[in-house]
DNA sequence: AGAATCCATCGACAGATGTCGATGGGTTTG
DNA sequence: CAAACCCATCGACATCTGTCGATGGATTCT
């Protein structure tokens, strides 16, 4: 509840209104961290990739189609993985990513919003030809 | 559509497969532009304050609620405003913000998800004494 | 008119961020 | 075992970003 508020008319000069906090600052910055990772063309990409692929996609798929050095690649999906939106699996030499399953509710809408805030290219409703 | 994917158990060394773009550089840029713009706790919960709010409110009382300077938050206003999701009013000395009405249904979810990414606090339904 | 208030803009600065090249570990092939 | 390949990590660097103090325009009150 925003506090106090002068009839928007009639303030008092010198006078502030009390805004109490409708967020707290702690989910305020937790929520902030996450759209932080969101946030950046390549990784974007890379989470609309991953949700549209019928599969696990390894990071030298990425680096191909990407202008982007290895490194980079690796530096990003160390952010998507940290955050919690993909995981990874090793098959000899190589890695494979995917999105994670089931998010919390909260942060799958984020992600459905931030795709879907695009021009969805396709049918991808996750029937994967899985491994 | 991710292309031709190798069976994931038998990828040849040296090759790696063509990922079509599922998105096209322009609109992954848009977009994470926009969560660029939602991407800090402050804006955030500026946000959250004028969803929650019964009416327009001030630059002033922002000042006053965060522990922030004043050209700070006018600096965050001006990023809000010129990314279309707040819009500015100017009564006598003070400048009121308010959230746009209406926006363009994916920005508005996505927003709608960025703010319900959090645990709305305490009853915040708007019982305001407003305006 | 003069003083006080509110706010946007400017210049400056520290910290965060995206990218790269180099390096090294791990795995498979020859 | 040696060579080839994949990938994560490290250090370096340019750029972006959030914050501040100072300044000046606009408006209102005395």
């Amino acid at each position: 509840m925003a506090a106090t508020e002068l009839p928007v008319l009639q303030r008092q000069r010198g006078v502030c209104c009390q805004l109490d906090s409708v967020l707290s600052p702690e989910h305020a910055e937790t929520a902030a961290t996450l759209l932080k990772v969101l946030a950046d063309p390549t990784r974007l990409s890379i989470l609309a990739t991953l949700r549209a692929a019928p599969g696990p996609v390894c990071i030298c798929d990425f680096t191909a189609a990407y202008q982007l050095g290895q490194p980079t690649i690796s530096h990003h999906m160390a952010k998507l993985k940290s955050a919690g939106l993909v995981v990874s699996e090793k098959r000899g030499i190589w890695i494979y990513y995917r999105l994670v399953g089931k998010l919390p509710p909260p942060i799958a809408s984020l992600l459905e919003a931030a795709l879907g805030c695009i021009p969805r290219s396709s049918g991808v409703d996750g029937n994967f030809r899985n491994a």
